[in-house]
RNA sequence: GCCGAGCUAGCUCAGUUGGUAGAGCAUGCGACUGAAAAUCGCAGUGUCCACAGUUCGAUUCUGUGGCUCGGCA
Protein backbone atom coordinates (compact mmCIF):
# COMPACT_ATOMS: atom_id res chain seq x y z
CA UNK A 1 0.00 0.00 0.00
CA UNK A 2 1.49 3.33 -1.22
CA UNK A 3 0.63 6.91 0.45
CA UNK A 4 -2.93 8.26 1.04
CA UNK A 5 -3.12 10.43 -2.38
CA UNK A 6 -1.57 7.88 -4.46
CA UNK A 7 -3.55 6.86 -7.38
CA UNK A 8 -5.91 4.21 -6.70
CA UNK A 9 -5.56 0.67 -8.42
CA UNK A 10 -8.38 -2.49 -7.88
CA UNK A 11 -7.35 -5.59 -10.07
CA UNK A 12 -9.56 -8.93 -10.28
CA UNK A 13 -7.37 -11.84 -11.12
CA UNK A 14 -8.34 -15.47 -11.59
CA UNK A 15 -8.41 -18.28 -14.48
CA UNK A 16 -9.62 -18.57 -17.84
CA UNK A 17 -13.13 -19.03 -17.46
CA UNK A 18 -13.95 -18.20 -13.71
CA UNK A 19 -16.43 -15.22 -14.24
CA UNK A 20 -13.90 -12.36 -14.12
CA UNK A 21 -15.46 -9.75 -16.91
CA UNK A 22 -18.88 -10.36 -15.70
CA UNK A 23 -18.18 -9.92 -12.02
CA UNK A 24 -16.33 -6.51 -12.90
CA UNK A 25 -19.34 -4.75 -14.74
CA UNK A 26 -21.38 -5.51 -11.54
CA UNK A 27 -18.49 -4.29 -9.69
CA UNK A 28 -17.93 -1.27 -11.48
CA UNK A 29 -21.16 -0.21 -11.57
CA UNK A 30 -21.43 -0.26 -7.79
CA UNK A 31 -18.22 1.78 -7.36
CA UNK A 32 -18.69 3.41 -9.84
CA UNK A 33 -15.43 1.95 -12.05
CA UNK A 34 -14.15 1.94 -15.08
CA UNK A 35 -12.53 -1.68 -16.86
CA UNK A 36 -9.12 -2.40 -18.21
CA UNK A 37 -8.92 -5.04 -20.00
CA UNK A 38 -5.64 -6.86 -19.30
CA UNK A 39 -6.30 -9.91 -21.49
CA UNK A 40 -3.85 -10.15 -24.57
CA UNK A 41 -6.85 -11.44 -26.80
CA UNK A 42 -9.50 -8.75 -26.56
CA UNK A 43 -7.36 -6.21 -27.90
CA UNK A 44 -7.99 -7.85 -31.14
CA UNK A 45 -11.04 -6.83 -33.25
CA UNK A 46 -11.07 -9.61 -35.52
CA UNK A 47 -11.05 -11.95 -32.42
CA UNK A 48 -14.97 -12.34 -30.30
CA UNK A 49 -16.63 -15.98 -29.88
CA UNK A 50 -13.42 -18.19 -29.43
CA UNK A 51 -12.11 -15.63 -27.19
CA UNK A 52 -15.28 -15.39 -25.21
CA UNK A 53 -14.91 -11.74 -25.34
CA UNK A 54 -17.95 -10.07 -23.45
CA UNK A 55 -20.56 -9.39 -25.81
CA UNK A 56 -21.29 -5.39 -27.61
CA UNK A 57 -24.14 -4.85 -24.85
CA UNK A 58 -22.10 -6.09 -21.84
CA UNK A 59 -19.54 -3.55 -23.59
CA UNK A 60 -21.86 -0.46 -23.60
CA UNK A 61 -23.10 -1.21 -19.94
CA UNK A 62 -19.82 0.45 -18.19
CA UNK A 63 -16.82 1.92 -19.81
CA UNK A 64 -14.11 -0.64 -21.02
CA UNK A 65 -11.12 0.06 -22.26
CA UNK A 66 -7.99 -1.80 -24.00
CA UNK A 67 -10.99 -4.05 -26.36
CA UNK A 68 -10.85 -3.98 -29.61
CA UNK A 69 -8.23 -1.54 -29.82
CA UNK A 70 -6.08 -2.91 -32.74
CA UNK A 71 -5.96 -5.73 -35.62
CA UNK A 72 -4.53 -8.66 -36.14
CA UNK A 73 -2.21 -6.85 -38.73
CA UNK A 74 -0.77 -4.41 -35.85
CA UNK A 75 -0.76 -6.88 -32.75
CA UNK A 76 0.39 -4.92 -29.35
CA UNK A 77 2.54 -6.65 -26.37
CA UNK A 78 3.49 -6.04 -23.25
CA UNK A 79 4.86 -2.54 -23.60
CA UNK A 80 2.28 -1.22 -25.48
CA UNK A 81 -0.15 -2.46 -23.21
CA UNK A 82 2.06 -1.08 -19.88
CA UNK A 83 2.21 2.26 -21.28
CA UNK A 84 -1.54 2.78 -22.20
CA UNK A 85 -2.40 0.96 -19.16
CA UNK A 86 -0.25 3.55 -16.85
CA UNK A 87 -1.86 6.16 -18.57
CA UNK A 88 -5.50 5.32 -17.88
CA UNK A 89 -4.95 4.50 -14.64
CA UNK A 90 -3.99 8.30 -13.94
CA UNK A 91 -6.71 9.67 -16.31
CA UNK A 92 -9.45 7.36 -14.72
CA UNK A 93 -8.55 8.60 -11.27
CA UNK A 94 -8.52 12.07 -12.65
CA UNK A 95 -11.92 11.52 -13.50
CA UNK A 96 -13.13 10.70 -9.98
CA UNK A 97 -13.81 7.06 -10.78
CA UNK A 98 -12.04 3.89 -9.93
CA UNK A 99 -10.11 1.94 -12.49
CA UNK A 100 -10.15 -1.89 -12.27
CA UNK A 101 -7.68 -4.02 -14.41
CA UNK A 102 -9.07 -7.41 -14.96
CA UNK A 103 -7.87 -9.92 -16.90
CA UNK A 104 -6.37 -13.21 -17.49
CA UNK A 105 -3.08 -12.33 -18.77
CA UNK A 106 -0.87 -12.68 -16.05
CA UNK A 107 2.34 -10.72 -17.41
CA UNK A 108 0.64 -7.96 -18.39
CA UNK A 109 -0.82 -7.64 -14.91
CA UNK A 110 2.14 -8.13 -13.20
CA UNK A 111 4.11 -5.76 -15.09
CA UNK A 112 1.94 -2.97 -13.86
CA UNK A 113 1.91 -3.99 -10.32
CA UNK A 114 5.56 -5.04 -9.71
CA UNK A 115 6.06 -1.76 -12.01
CA UNK A 116 8.66 -3.18 -14.15
CA UNK A 117 10.84 -1.12 -16.53
CA UNK A 118 11.18 -3.36 -19.49
CA UNK A 119 13.91 -3.26 -22.49
CA UNK A 120 12.26 -0.28 -24.45
CA UNK A 121 13.33 -2.24 -27.89
CA UNK A 122 10.08 -2.86 -29.89
CA UNK A 123 10.23 -6.40 -32.22
CA UNK A 124 12.56 -5.81 -35.20
CA UNK A 125 10.50 -9.29 -37.05
CA UNK A 126 13.92 -9.13 -39.48
CA UNK A 127 16.73 -9.13 -36.70
CA UNK A 128 14.86 -12.05 -35.40
CA UNK A 129 14.60 -14.14 -38.25
CA UNK A 130 18.64 -13.37 -38.80
CA UNK A 131 19.36 -14.76 -35.26
CA UNK A 132 16.86 -17.70 -35.79
CA UNK A 133 18.89 -18.69 -39.10
CA UNK A 134 21.66 -18.29 -37.32
CA UNK A 135 20.41 -20.55 -34.46
CA UNK A 136 19.34 -23.07 -36.85
CA UNK A 137 22.38 -23.05 -38.54
CA UNK A 138 24.95 -23.16 -35.20
CA UNK A 139 22.66 -25.17 -33.32
CA UNK A 140 20.08 -23.42 -30.82
CA UNK A 141 22.42 -24.94 -27.66
CA UNK A 142 25.61 -23.08 -29.39
CA UNK A 143 23.30 -19.87 -29.54
CA UNK A 144 22.65 -20.11 -25.81
CA UNK A 145 26.15 -20.47 -25.49
CA UNK A 146 25.79 -16.79 -27.62
CA UNK A 147 23.89 -15.16 -24.94
CA UNK A 148 25.59 -16.33 -22.30
CA UNK A 149 28.80 -14.79 -23.58
CA UNK A 150 26.89 -11.42 -23.93
CA UNK A 151 24.95 -11.75 -20.95
CA UNK A 152 25.82 -14.74 -18.50
CA UNK A 153 22.85 -13.47 -16.08
CA UNK A 154 20.53 -13.58 -19.02
CA UNK A 155 21.41 -16.67 -19.82
CA UNK A 156 21.46 -18.59 -16.40
CA UNK A 157 17.44 -18.17 -15.98
CA UNK A 158 16.87 -18.88 -19.85
CA UNK A 159 16.55 -22.23 -20.57
CA UNK A 160 18.38 -23.01 -23.53
CA UNK A 161 15.68 -25.17 -25.08
CA UNK A 162 13.54 -22.06 -24.90
CA UNK A 163 14.38 -20.59 -28.58
CA UNK A 164 11.79 -17.75 -28.41
CA UNK A 165 13.63 -16.11 -25.42
CA UNK A 166 16.81 -16.59 -26.30
CA UNK A 167 16.01 -14.58 -29.28
CA UNK A 168 14.57 -11.91 -27.90
CA UNK A 169 17.15 -11.41 -25.29
CA UNK A 170 20.07 -11.47 -28.41
CA UNK A 171 17.76 -8.87 -30.39
CA UNK A 172 17.87 -6.69 -26.98
CA UNK A 173 21.71 -6.84 -26.89
CA UNK A 174 22.25 -6.62 -30.62
CA UNK A 175 19.71 -3.85 -31.01
CA UNK A 176 20.89 -1.81 -28.03
CA UNK A 177 24.03 -2.79 -27.72
CA UNK A 178 23.71 -2.85 -23.65
CA UNK A 179 22.83 -6.18 -22.02
CA UNK A 180 19.06 -7.29 -21.35
CA UNK A 181 19.57 -7.93 -17.81
CA UNK A 182 20.73 -4.02 -17.55
CA UNK A 183 17.70 -2.78 -19.47
CA UNK A 184 15.03 -4.67 -17.05
CA UNK A 185 13.81 -3.58 -13.53
CA UNK A 186 10.91 -4.04 -11.40
CA UNK A 187 10.05 -1.77 -7.87
CA UNK A 188 7.03 -1.56 -5.75
CA UNK A 189 3.93 -0.32 -7.20
CA UNK A 190 3.16 3.26 -7.26
CA UNK A 191 -0.03 2.84 -7.20
CA UNK A 192 -2.57 2.08 -3.90
CA UNK A 193 -3.66 -1.12 -5.12
CA UNK A 194 -5.81 -4.14 -3.68
CA UNK A 195 -5.88 -7.25 -5.72
CA UNK A 196 -8.97 -9.49 -5.74
CA UNK A 197 -8.83 -12.86 -6.74
CA UNK A 198 -11.77 -15.50 -7.94
CA UNK A 199 -10.97 -18.69 -6.78
CA UNK A 200 -12.52 -22.31 -8.13
CA UNK A 201 -11.96 -25.63 -7.25
CA UNK A 202 -10.18 -26.97 -10.21
CA UNK A 203 -12.62 -29.30 -11.29
CA UNK A 204 -15.25 -27.46 -11.48
CA UNK A 205 -13.24 -24.59 -12.92
CA UNK A 206 -12.57 -27.55 -15.79
CA UNK A 207 -16.46 -27.98 -15.79
CA UNK A 208 -17.53 -25.07 -16.81
CA UNK A 209 -15.02 -24.15 -19.46
CA UNK A 210 -16.16 -27.40 -21.25
CA UNK A 211 -19.52 -26.23 -20.95
CA UNK A 212 -18.14 -22.85 -21.76
CA UNK A 213 -16.75 -24.09 -25.15
CA UNK A 214 -19.51 -25.98 -26.31
CA UNK A 215 -21.79 -22.34 -25.65
CA UNK A 216 -19.05 -21.13 -28.06
CA UNK A 217 -19.88 -23.30 -30.47
CA UNK A 218 -23.36 -23.00 -30.55
CA UNK A 219 -22.99 -18.93 -30.51
CA UNK A 220 -20.99 -19.62 -33.96
CA UNK A 221 -17.80 -20.29 -33.04
CA UNK A 222 -17.06 -22.12 -36.19
CA UNK A 223 -18.45 -19.31 -38.53
CA UNK A 224 -16.14 -17.01 -36.75
CA UNK A 225 -12.90 -18.92 -37.69
CA UNK A 226 -14.66 -20.02 -41.07
CA UNK A 227 -14.57 -16.54 -41.94
CA UNK A 228 -11.13 -15.44 -40.92
CA UNK A 229 -10.12 -18.31 -43.34
CA UNK A 230 -11.68 -17.08 -45.88
CA UNK A 231 -10.37 -13.64 -45.10
CA UNK A 232 -6.68 -14.91 -45.67
CA UNK A 233 -5.98 -15.04 -41.86
CA UNK A 234 -5.73 -18.76 -41.35
CA UNK A 235 -1.74 -18.42 -40.85
CA UNK A 236 -1.51 -15.98 -38.69
CA UNK A 237 -4.12 -17.14 -36.24
CA UNK A 238 -2.17 -20.45 -35.89
CA UNK A 239 1.21 -18.23 -35.47
CA UNK A 240 -0.42 -16.21 -32.68
CA UNK A 241 -1.43 -19.61 -30.74
CA UNK A 242 -4.76 -18.33 -29.90
CA UNK A 243 -6.43 -21.53 -28.24
CA UNK A 244 -9.16 -22.82 -29.90
CA UNK A 245 -8.87 -21.01 -33.26
CA UNK A 246 -6.27 -23.87 -34.81
CA UNK A 247 -7.92 -26.30 -33.54
CA UNK A 248 -10.86 -25.48 -35.44
CA UNK A 249 -8.88 -24.12 -38.51
CA UNK A 250 -8.05 -27.99 -38.63
CA UNK A 251 -11.67 -29.06 -38.58
CA UNK A 252 -12.09 -26.53 -41.21
CA UNK A 253 -9.22 -28.05 -43.35
CA UNK A 254 -10.95 -31.89 -42.63
CA UNK A 255 -7.16 -32.60 -41.01
CA UNK A 256 -9.83 -33.34 -37.67
CA UNK A 257 -13.33 -33.80 -36.84
CA UNK A 258 -15.28 -31.38 -34.79
CA UNK A 259 -15.03 -33.70 -31.79
CA UNK A 260 -11.46 -34.11 -32.18
CA UNK A 261 -11.02 -30.59 -32.60
CA UNK A 262 -13.21 -29.93 -29.13
CA UNK A 263 -11.48 -32.70 -27.22
CA UNK A 264 -8.30 -30.41 -28.14
CA UNK A 265 -9.48 -27.16 -27.31
CA UNK A 266 -10.75 -29.03 -23.96
CA UNK A 267 -6.76 -30.02 -23.65
CA UNK A 268 -4.80 -26.68 -24.33
CA UNK A 269 -7.47 -24.74 -22.40
CA UNK A 270 -6.93 -27.04 -19.21
CA UNK A 271 -3.16 -26.43 -19.66
CA UNK A 272 -3.53 -22.81 -19.91
CA UNK A 273 -5.39 -22.47 -16.96
CA UNK A 274 -2.34 -24.69 -15.04
CA UNK A 275 0.33 -22.04 -16.44
CA UNK A 276 -2.27 -19.31 -15.35
CA UNK A 277 -2.06 -20.54 -12.12
CA UNK A 278 1.63 -19.79 -11.79
CA UNK A 279 0.81 -15.77 -12.08
CA UNK A 280 -2.06 -16.01 -9.62
CA UNK A 281 -1.30 -18.41 -6.88
CA UNK A 282 -3.31 -18.93 -3.84
CA UNK A 283 -0.32 -18.81 -1.79
CA UNK A 284 0.85 -15.01 -3.01
CA UNK A 285 -0.75 -13.27 0.10
CA UNK A 286 -1.26 -9.91 -1.59
CA UNK A 287 -4.27 -11.69 -3.55
CA UNK A 288 -7.13 -11.35 -1.51
CA UNK A 289 -9.19 -14.59 -2.79
CA UNK A 290 -12.50 -14.87 -2.81
CA UNK A 291 -14.44 -18.08 -3.25
CA UNK A 292 -16.21 -17.75 -6.74
CA UNK A 293 -19.26 -20.41 -5.86
CA UNK A 294 -20.75 -18.11 -3.04
CA UNK A 295 -23.46 -16.46 -4.41
CA UNK A 296 -22.78 -13.51 -2.38
CA UNK A 297 -19.42 -13.32 -4.11
CA UNK A 298 -19.77 -9.48 -5.27
CA UNK A 299 -20.72 -8.57 -2.23
CA UNK A 300 -17.88 -10.09 -0.34
CA UNK A 301 -15.59 -8.00 -2.60
CA UNK A 302 -17.26 -4.54 -2.42
CA UNK A 303 -16.90 -4.94 1.13
CA UNK A 304 -13.23 -5.61 1.09
CA UNK A 305 -13.14 -2.79 -1.86
CA UNK A 306 -14.93 -0.11 0.27
CA UNK A 307 -12.43 -1.16 3.17
CA UNK A 308 -9.35 -0.45 1.03
CA UNK A 309 -11.08 2.51 -0.46
CA UNK A 310 -13.46 4.50 2.26
CA UNK A 311 -15.13 7.19 0.11
C1' G B 1 -19.75 -75.01 -26.14
C1' C B 2 -15.24 -74.75 -29.42
C1' C B 3 -11.10 -71.77 -31.53
C1' G B 4 -8.17 -67.36 -31.28
C1' A B 5 -6.44 -62.72 -29.06
C1' G B 6 -5.98 -60.05 -24.69
C1' C B 7 -5.73 -58.64 -19.14
C1' U B 8 0.78 -53.87 -17.11
C1' A B 9 -0.06 -46.19 -14.32
C1' G B 10 -6.58 -42.58 -14.26
C1' C B 11 -6.80 -43.88 -20.09
C1' U B 12 -4.41 -46.14 -24.66
C1' C B 13 -0.59 -49.28 -24.97
C1' A B 14 4.99 -50.77 -25.15
C1' G B 15 8.32 -53.96 -22.52
C1' U B 16 11.05 -57.33 -19.44
C1' U B 17 16.08 -63.52 -24.03
C1' G B 18 13.21 -64.82 -15.89
C1' G B 19 16.69 -60.24 -11.68
C1' U B 20 9.61 -56.37 -9.33
C1' A B 21 8.83 -51.92 -15.37
C1' G B 22 8.06 -47.33 -19.46
C1' A B 23 5.92 -43.90 -23.38
C1' G B 24 1.94 -40.74 -24.99
C1' C B 25 -2.35 -38.57 -23.05
C1' A B 26 -4.41 -37.18 -18.35
C1' U B 27 -2.91 -35.04 -13.46
C1' G B 28 0.25 -31.91 -10.29
C1' C B 29 4.30 -28.28 -9.99
C1' G B 30 7.70 -24.40 -11.87
C1' A B 31 10.12 -20.36 -15.02
C1' C B 32 8.48 -15.97 -17.41
C1' U B 33 10.60 -8.07 -18.36
C1' G B 34 7.87 -5.56 -25.89
C1' A B 35 4.83 -12.81 -29.59
C1' A B 36 2.50 -14.40 -23.11
C1' A B 37 -4.14 -17.97 -24.75
C1' A B 38 3.07 -17.38 -26.62
C1' U B 39 7.59 -20.07 -25.28
C1' C B 40 10.12 -23.46 -22.16
C1' G B 41 11.18 -26.81 -17.93
C1' C B 42 10.27 -30.48 -13.69
C1' A B 43 7.50 -34.43 -11.13
C1' G B 44 4.54 -38.51 -9.04
C1' U B 45 1.66 -42.95 -9.39
C1' G B 46 1.61 -49.40 -10.38
C1' U B 47 -0.82 -56.14 -5.55
C1' C B 48 2.35 -56.06 -14.16
C1' C B 49 -5.96 -60.38 -13.28
C1' A B 50 -5.86 -64.54 -9.26
C1' C B 51 -3.97 -69.06 -7.44
C1' A B 52 -0.61 -73.11 -7.98
C1' G B 53 3.92 -75.24 -10.29
C1' U B 54 9.12 -74.95 -12.15
C1' U B 55 13.21 -71.76 -10.34
C1' C B 56 18.01 -69.03 -5.92
C1' G B 57 14.37 -65.60 -8.01
C1' A B 58 8.13 -65.29 -11.95
C1' U B 59 4.92 -59.53 -14.12
C1' U B 60 7.78 -62.64 -17.84
C1' C B 61 7.78 -69.89 -18.54
C1' U B 62 3.85 -73.99 -17.43
C1' G B 63 -1.02 -75.34 -15.50
C1' U B 64 -5.86 -74.08 -13.60
C1' G B 65 -9.52 -70.42 -12.77
C1' G B 66 -11.72 -65.52 -13.75
C1' C B 67 -12.89 -61.51 -16.88
C1' U B 68 -12.91 -58.88 -21.84
C1' C B 69 -13.05 -58.86 -27.19
C1' G B 70 -13.44 -61.39 -31.85
C1' G B 71 -14.70 -65.75 -34.91
C1' C B 72 -17.31 -70.44 -35.35
C1' A B 73 -21.36 -73.17 -33.67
Amino acid sequence: MSSKNALRLLVLVGPTGSGKSTLAIRLCKELPGEVISADSRYLYQELNIGTAKPNPAELASVAHHLINVTTLDAPWSLGVFQKETRRLIEDINDRGKLPLLVGGTGQYIRAILQNWEIPAQAPLDDLRKAIEAWGERIGFDALHGRLARLDAEAAAWIDYRNKRRTIRALEVIFASGKRFTELRTKSSSPYQTLVLGLEWPREQLYQRIDARINAMLAQGFVEEVSALREAGRAAQLRRMGIIGYPEILDYLDNKITLDEAVTLIRRNTRIYVRRQANWFKLTDPTIHWVNAADPAVAEHMLDLIKSEFPV
